[in-house]
DNA sequence: GTCTATATTGTGATAGAC
DNA sequence: GTCTATCACAATATAGAC
């Protein structure tokens, strides 16, 4: 194989190429971020790389891969938000989960949006990161599998009740983290937020799921 | 006043002047819908309004007036998604509720999700939108008031427990309505859903809402 | 690998006839 | 009001020196 522009061997001397591959797509995902698709041109992002536009040329075969490489590395985090949701054991209380989870998918979040809200705006690159997200299932029904099978799990050991839909519960969770998250996105950090707080819907959740005699306060007999 | 483009004086013979304008914005809104910011040239909205080019610059000042036109008449439906919404009157079932709004919702999201992801990508006019977001008093957080105070009048009548945080059920359901919807137009209409159902949803919220006794197949004593 | 040109195309926008 | 023709410019992409 043919040796990569910005590979390990690192040159004699001078600074090194170093980053400069990187410094190309990290210019890219900030204006992406900040104004959007349409104003990340190659002039721009080779400005604020600090190189010139023939280089962007040079690492990337043209703006669609640049593009594509933006997309795919911001899209890659978030495999288990919560330390050990992986494995079976319920070691952990179902509010403090269902608040980890939420928490960390809000900054999960956050951090995608504006690549994901700039995806939409190409027809293109719309279909290609929708291949990739069935590809590599990843998506959101993949964070509402994880997490419906870490409650059935507590269901099972009697740490929250077994009359409820998981899945259902588990979207509705993730729902709520992404509007939230959407609207930060949309209305900027300046404007706060309209919408209850995480801490309201774990608070609710945890009233659904709680198993039946545990947290009631009013319970019969 | 002078007289409007696309009055309602009609011509002697011929096609009528006819909706030129509204051509025009229908052919803008067809694009975003497809092809996304991107794709949207005065160019192809010249071609698909079966007008000239200089047509759209004379019905619109420039490029950004035809987009803000295009995006805020796409944003004024959903104002009572549940006839009888706003009253009072809880004369309507609780599940029967739920199931309406979320199909409102659905569709209402499915209607302006092409023109929000558009807006994202470009900086200015994302603000402009995010603007008349706040100052026309719209956005999720209306749907949530607007629902849960609807469920706190059910409540109030016995219909619902009075325990539970309507803000939160509300954002829950608005927030997994609103993540279905974006799953669809990410995925486009071909590939299937993959996350749970909204009939999933109602009734988990229908289990967390339902007043104590009423619905439970296995209450004590 | 990186640069300074430059080629080439597409875009928003205008002028002026009808 | 709508058209044809055209402009000025910005964007992507390439050539060739270093």
């Amino acid at each position: 194989m043919s040796q990569e522009p910005g590979g390990s061997r690192a040159r004699g001397r001078g600074r090194p190429p170093a980053g400069v591959r990187e410094a190309i797509l990290a210019a890219a995902r900030d204006l992406i971020g900040t104004g959007g698709l349409a104003k990340l041109t190659t002039r721009e992002v080779a400005r604020r790389a600090g190189v010139s536009e023939a280089s962007v040329f040079y690492h990337f075969q043209d703006k669609a891969s640049l593009l594509e490489h933006v997309v795919l590395d911001g899209l890659t985090p978030l495999k288990a938000p919560i330390p050990g949701l992986a494995e079976g054991g319920g070691e952990v209380a179902l509010d403090a989960l269902l608040m980890h989870t939420g928490t960390a998918l809000e900054a999960f979040f956050d951090n995608i949006m504006p690549v994901v809200t700039a995806v939409q705006s190409d027809a293109d690159l719309r279909h290609a990161f929708a291949e990739r997200l069935v590809k590599g299932d990843l998506g959101p029904h993949r964070g509402v599998l994880m997490l419906s099978q870490y409650l059935e799990a507590m269901a099972a050991a009697g740490e929250a009740s077994a009359g409820v839909d998981t899945r259902a519960a588990s979207l509705m969770l993730i729902g709520s983290c992404f509007l939230r998250s959407w609207e930060r996105q949309m209305a900027g950090p300046e404007r706060g937020q309209t919408l209850p707080g995480l801490a309201s819907v774990v608070a609710t959740l945890v009233q659904l799921l709680a198993p039946p005699g545990q947290e009631a306060d009013d319970r019969p007999d």
